[in-house]
DNA sequence: ACCCTCACG
DNA sequence: ACGTACGTGAGGGTC
């Protein structure tokens, strides 16, 4: 008999500590839960047991705590997101038909000695724990499997006498006697004191156990101090040695056959890992079969037939008739290769093999009265754009709706997307990927609907989202032109001066070593020239700048250290990252990504031209090599504090937006507010000050990050922010109303109905809670503001094609929008640029943008 | 794969 | 006692 033994204690704190904290949409926390089934489903096809035991501890003392008052005393409880895991465990571990095991007064690992114990020759027993206090069980057919999370990934390594020998030395009772001496801090077991690790090991490979060394302590070949420090903490060893020696004879049943795995209650079990929202765990137990709820028995019935097209004619005949296309559509090279249709019947697909495929396609996508439900509308509109197609009529994005119902999802596929929302599975008779895919779109579609109508955010998918895609998809296009050969340039002259310095280090520190390595400079800093070293990282010492620039009058080699950080990072980034990727046309063609940030900011990649140099005056000269191109000129248009716009809106308040009705320097204003001095006492530092405390309120604020950020006691940034609070009423109270709001419903939301999921605001750690609150204060501003900038995107794309201009929108960095366009345009373009900006909506105060204009981004830049 | 650092709004 | 402002992406080092 094969048998598995695994300590459910163990291994669902393993679970939960080792992935983020999920929840439910109604907040109960599910981690634990997915991580330990993840590691069940793994072991049992690794091992593929006959018999299962999951033992579980109990809150009663055990006999350890009889023994010794101080067992495990100072160990913490589980906390509250994990215990209320616990019980859901056990009921979904015994519906799939394991055995679980508990007894007052023992904990799970007396059980795991027990059951191991009990196997016969003929058996074999694998222990799965993360406790490395249960190697001490390893013999010839008991191996542990221990559960670690080395480098973020889960493993189990297995652990037989060779690895216990391996490992340690000795054979794995001896483990018990090495922990005598050596105690457990863990469990508050003493052992004897100043024995760590090291001696504890080396005594016991040399002497077997403990009996042996105090029966012949005189004569035995010790240092004299450590024999004092035994003979003095005798009776400790002795006790720590019973407290660490599992107990293998807890009055439960021991037979192994007792544990063979039932038939599971696949509805049962199906039921619970629905309403944990954990529908791959269903797939993947397979359970799906017969345990479906009502909806998915009906959707059972269909496994839909995958066909090829025969005639365009007949398939736009038929999608006439409901004058709805779904359909998912495979690119290569930026052509199409196949396009597949879904109905309720089946799946067609349709391959771009002959020339009429361009005419068909045209003539569906052009005709107004087919209504588009899809995935991934960006490369779509792209596809159109780059054929001259005017598409029409896109009803549905999953990808993008997916995003809207739940910005902070990991990933928006279809059948993901399908296996989240507990949309009735459609089954294709084939193994084809797009295929499957495409069939759930419409149950998906519908699904999507009647959500998006329900959170009310219709407006926010068809007005904003789904139109900007087609914008992203143009800027996509356009790409950004750049003078390769000013960039390569600029590189080599960063080049030699970086070369310089790291020479002029190399002598200061005294020898070479790796300058892009925090690891060794910390050491060439810190240990070598002995500098202070203040902040601790993970790893080692910090090196960060901040952290270099409280020491550069310390030591000249720090200044230079600095400079070579700041070259170093425009040399590889900036000119060589930017040189790599300019396309044959001569321009940088970003990817916008429209589903990646959690507020509903739009993200550049590959590069990311939205952190282009600009704060420093060598850093920015970089842009003067991104220009417009022959005849034509750029056109920067930038919002002025839109973010403290939003707020002065949001959180109504009359102080903040009288100051931008009368057009008043903000941060001046919040100078005088908060310094309690008329406006013409506020001195350039106070009003620096200020500045920081409004980007700090924005952020959701601490007193000890704002003093450190402007270098203040914390004392002072703490009556900053008091005296803050105390003239901006109205931000007070939004501020404890939005994160009181949100704990109350969950998500937050902004100005168009853009919504995040707040499970960490029910978290009974402090500093998730914590960070969940400044997130609560955060995200309605920064996604409000998100919102503004993408209505204003569509509009000014909108005007620009209405107006016939050939200029166009080729970048976004946040608050910024870049327009290029011939010379002759740039008034023009200007104009619709500020108008269109400015009066993307209407809040309680005006929005005002800057315009720019010039050759080049940095002239641009105003 | 993750950490550290640093570029932007 | 501990860690400490929101949102991103990229490059280089280290394990």
């Amino acid at each position: 008999m094969k048998l598995l033994v695994i300590d459910g204690n163990s291994i669902l704190n393993r679970a939960f500590y080792g992935i983020k904290l999920l929840s439910t949409k109604d907040g109960r926390f599910t981690n634990g839960i997915y991580g330990f089934m993840n590691i069940l489903t793994k072991l049992r096809d690794e091992y593929s047991p006959e018999a299962v035991a999951v033992a579980f501890d109990l809150k009663a003392p055990t006999f350890r705590h009889k023994m010794y008052d101080g067992y495990k005393a100072q160990r913490k409880g589980m906390p509250p997101e994990l215990a209320q895991q616990m019980p859901v465990l056990k009921e979904l571990l015994t519906v799939l038909g394991y055995k679980t095991v508990e007894l007052e007064g023992y904990e799970a690992d007396d059980i795991l000695g027990t059951l191991s114990n009990a196997c016969g020759s003929d058996d074999f027993c694998y222990i799965a724990t993360g406790d490395r206090d249960s190697l001490q069980l390893v013999r010839s057919n008991v191996n542990v499997l221990l559960a670690s999370t080395k480098m973020g990934k889960a493993q189990t390594i297995c652990y037989d006498e060779n690895k216990i020998n391996e490992e340690y030395g000795v054979v794995p009772k001896q483990l018990i006697e090495i922990k005598a001496l050596m105690g457990d801090s863990s469990d508050n077991i003493p052992g004897v004191a100043g024995v760590g690790q090291k001696t504890a090991s080396d005594l016991i490979a040399r002497f077997s156990n403990i009996d042996n060394i105090y029966d012949n302590i005189e004569t035995l070949d010790i240092k004299q101090g450590t024999k004092d420090k035994l003979v003095k903490d005798k009776e400790m060893a002795y006790l720590s040695q019973k407290l660490g020696r599992i107990f293998l004879e807890v009055p439960i049943d021991k037979n192994p056959e007792s544990y063979k795995m039932i038939e599971a209650d696949r509805e049962k079990a199906a039921k619970i890992l629905a309403s944990l929202e954990m529908f791959g765990m269903i797939d993947k137990l397979g359970l799906k079969a017969d345990g479906e709820t009502e909806q998915k028995a009906k959707a059972k019935e269909k496994s839909l037939l995958l066909e090829e097209c025969e005639s365009f004619d007949d398939l736009l005949s038929s999608i006439k008739e409901s004058l709805k296309a779904y359909f998912i559509t495979e690119y290569q090279n930026g052509e199409i290769t196949d396009i597949y249709f879904s109905s309720e019947a089946k799946i067609v697909k349709v391959s771009n093999s002959n020339l009429e495929f361009g005419s068909f396609v045209k003539r569906l996508f052009e005709d107004e009265k087919i209504e588009k439900y899809t995935a991934d509308c960006k490369e779509l509109f792209k596809y159109c754009i780059l054929n001259n197609i005017k598409i029409k009529s896109i009803k549905m994005d999953i990808l993008l709706a997916g995003y809207i119902l739940n910005p902070s999802a990991s990933g928006y596929e279809p059948q993901r997307l399908a296996q989240e929302y507990n949309v009735a599975q459609v089954n294709v008779q084939s193994d084809n990927e797009l295929a499957k895919q495409t069939a759930v779109l419409l149950p998906v579609c519908n699904t999507f609907k009647t959500l998006i109508e329900q959170n009310n955010q219709q407006s926010l998918l068809h007005d904003i989202e789904i139109p900007l895609a087609q914008v992203l998809a143009s800027m996509e296009i356009a790409g950004f032109e750049v003078d390769e050969q000013g960039i390569t340039d600029f590189g080599n002259d960063l080049a030699q001066r970086i070369a310089e310095i790291e020479e002029s280090v190399y002598e200061q520190v005294g020898y070479q070593f790796n300058l892009n390595s925090p690891k060794q400079l910390g050491e060439a800093l810190f240990e070598k020239l002995g500098l202070p070293a203040k902040k601790k990282t993970k790893g080692g010492y910090s090196t960060s700048a901040d952290v270099l620039e409280g020491l550069a009058n310390m030591h000249p080699a720090v200044a230079d250290i600095l400079e070579y950080r700041t070259l170093a990072k425009l040399k590889s980034t900036y000119c060589d990252g930017l040189v790599k990727v300019i396309a044959s046309d001569g321009r940088i063609h970003s990817t916008f990504n429209q589903t990646e940030t959690r507020t509903g900011r739009i993200s550049s990649t590959e590069p990311n031209l939205q952190n282009i140099p600009v704060r420093s005056t060598l850093g920015r000269e970089l842009r003067k090599f991104f220009k417009a191109s022959e005849g034509c000129i750029l056109i920067d248009a930038d919002y002025s504090q839109i973010e403290l716009r939003v707020l002065a809106d949001i959180a109504n308040d009359e102080v903040m937006q009288n100051a931008f009705l009368n057009d008043d320097d903000i941060h001046t204003i919040t100078a005088s507010q908060v310094f309690n001095l008329p406006l013409s006492m506020v001195t350039p530092l106070m009003r620096s000050r200020a500045k920081a405390v409004n980007f700090g309120i924005v952020y959701g604020i601490g007193a000890f990050s704002l003093a450190k950020d402007i270098g203040v006691t914390r004392a002072e940034a703490d009556t900053y922010i008091k005296g803050y609070l105390e003239h901006y009423a109205g931000v007070r109270e939004y501020m404890d109303k939005v994160v009181k709001d949100a704990k109350e419903d969950g998500f937050v939301t902004t100005t168009f109905n853009r919504r995040r999921y707040l499970p960490e605001l029910s978290a009974s750690n402090g500093m998730l809670r914590a960070f969940g609150e400044r997130v609560a204060r955060n995200m309605p501003i920064q996604g409000t503001a998100a919102d503004i900038i993408k209505i204003a995107m569509v509009k000014v794309f909108d005007r620009l094609k209405a107006e016939g201009m050939k200029s166009q929108i080729i970048l976004q960095v946040h608050d910024e929008l870049i327009v290029e366009g011939p010379v002759e345009e740039c008034e023009r373009a200007s104009k619709i640029l500020k108008e269109e900006m400015e009066n993307a909506c209407s809040l309680k105060v005006p929005m005002t943008v800057d315009v720019h204009s010039d050759k080049t981004w940095y002239g641009a830049k105003g």
